[in-house]
DNA sequence: GATGAATGAGGGTTCATTCAT
DNA sequence: TATGAATGAACCCTCATTCAT
């Protein structure tokens, strides 16, 4: 019996976010130009052409890696319905963050990694469409909620402290007293109400 | 004739620290593996030949970019002499970094695009010696004089803040108020004595 | 569909045994330094990247080269099964050899060539393995069965002329009265039982 | 007091004969063409520039390093002055043969590695005259002489063996037993009037 | 005469990508 | 769909040679 057109769509699937995954690791752990096809496909238990069945190039594939990764990342940031933020989901969300951190830190490795490569970042920021901006001015008005004085520029500080604490992490996540860190954040941002 | 041996030396000295300059600035804005030494030798315009006259092969050059702007970097961090460290240094401290920041940002870009790039980082790590332990050292001492409870956290996090400000500063200098925050940090680390 | 493992062997095998046909050519009749990865892929007509998926470089290509052409050299070698040599194995084995001498000259000629490349010999010694020792072992125990006073010096002399023969017949084969010698280095060293 | 013109020639012949003197040995051990013209240079202690002001090119260099060897070669042809051969000079040649062997181990060892090299030989014999075959006539007519029964056989012999102890030695001269190998060839040669 | 900076052609090698099967 | 042989451009690097001083 063939296989029915939606077997033939879950075995691409499948194989689709294999290869993405597979190319995830290895961007992450040896830099994207290190990384060669080949090795991808070695690695992935799969021929080089196939890739190209898949991706039509190697900067689609790396597109789609970070695309892919994005999702789970925005995951995260998608608390409320109402666009309106509370402390509960400030901490919710850091929350989220932190464990990500740690779960996801092969991900957040490359995502550096390319926020100083202009050159890649140039293609992902051209294909992937970037929400922090409605984050931002859901903080901005969270903190102004609060009585900050300087909600904006508190908000900056705020994800520059965010920032710091995962580059921190990510160099060097051995020796990163990740949950201090962690702590003293919500010391300095989430104290409000309680 | 031929020219002295001082005469050489001179001619040397420039087209290495030329040779430098473009590199840095090559390395900052498109990567160091998307740059060739073609694309340096053009820019430089020199023959490509001519940059192996003065660098034995293309990882060398980049230790020698990296060592030639750590070293205006360290500048800022030799502010005492008797290894304990004043408010007021650390003021000067941060005064350094925030103009650092903004003067050095090519070499700033570079030095955070590698500290991602597991390669590259240990190319470097394994040739410049680092000296931040040392400096690590000295501000855990001075949260300790301040009476700050837990000095090796507070330590962490500021270096975390610092970096923070850094990072998001060079991905978008134009639109980062880099003045707001140096005030908060400032404001957060630096209230003690007045 | 694609091809089967089998296919992909042949096809593999194929080019292989090509290019070191070329290449053991090219060496023998240019040298191995003057003998480009270029200048094979164009005689073999094949891409200069191609050489590359066969052989992981240019020295493993001189190695493969070598080993192959051995190969047929030690065929000439394994005469005997008890180890111990007859008059006529001897003579089978001289025999064997000069009709190697005119067969593969190619070889022969690349193989002195390398001789007195002290570079190349010790790439080929490290990689190589050398069955010259125990047919010498057997040639010394041959002459001591023979009752010749020193076998050892003797079997060194044997060794010489032999040599001698080859390196005077490869440089001019036109003018060398190879049979000649064959004949006189047959009366010299297999008279002893008719 | 200005040097005199001889003064200078002198000079020059020096330089040029130092550099003739560093050339072979690196030649030698290194082979021609992984021996650059820098490292020549370095070794000579002057500088590439000067290499050329004596030399026109590396293959010119080349020549006179060969042509200056063979000159002292070819002294120990020179033997007799009416042309005709006594066992008394013939044994002096191979003594002196045998005598240059170990002496000028670096040129034997160059001279046989281009023997094999189609492209240097070429070099070689369109640059330098070859006296070999005028000895050749006089040993040949030794032979005669002795009543020899094919003396241009038992010439060709004679060389042969004469090149394959020379070949041997060079390979690996600390296990070869050069004297046994010498005294062996007296015997079977020079065997005639005592 | 003497220097070494400078050039440029060419060498070995890698790798994204294509394509016949 | 899946394979890996094949290509070719571009890469890093070496070196004989030239030339201004």
């Amino acid at each position: 019996m063939p296989k029915t057109e939606q077997q033939f769509k879950k075995i691409r699937d499948n194989r689709k976010e294999e290869i993405i995954d597979v190319a995830l690791q290895l961007f992450a752990t040896e830099g994207y130009h290190s990384t060669s096809i080949a090795k991808i496909a070695k690695k992935a238990e799969i021929s080089k052409g196939l890739v190209y069945n898949y991706f039509k190039s190697k900067e689609e594939l790396l597109i789609k890696v970070v695309e892919n990764a994005a999702k789970d990342v925005y995951k995260y940031f998608d608390l409320d319905n109402n666009g309106v933020l509370e402390t509960s989901e400030l901490k919710s969300f850091i929350d989220g963050t932190f464990h990500m951190l740690k779960e996801k830190i092969h991900f957040w490795r490359l995502y550096l990694s390319f926020a100083f490569n202009p050159q890649i970042l140039e293609v992902i920021s051209r294909n992937i469409p970037q929400k922090s901006e409605k984050i931002l001015e859901m903080m901005v008005d969270y903190f102004r909620r609060q009585g900050v004085s300087n909600p904006m520029t508190e908000t900056m500080y705020f994800a520059s402290v965010l920032k710091g604490i995962a580059v921190q992490y990510i160099v060097a996540p051995e020796q990163y007293p990740l949950e201090d860190m962690k702590k003293k954040l919500l010391d300095q941002f989430c104290y409000f109400n309680g």
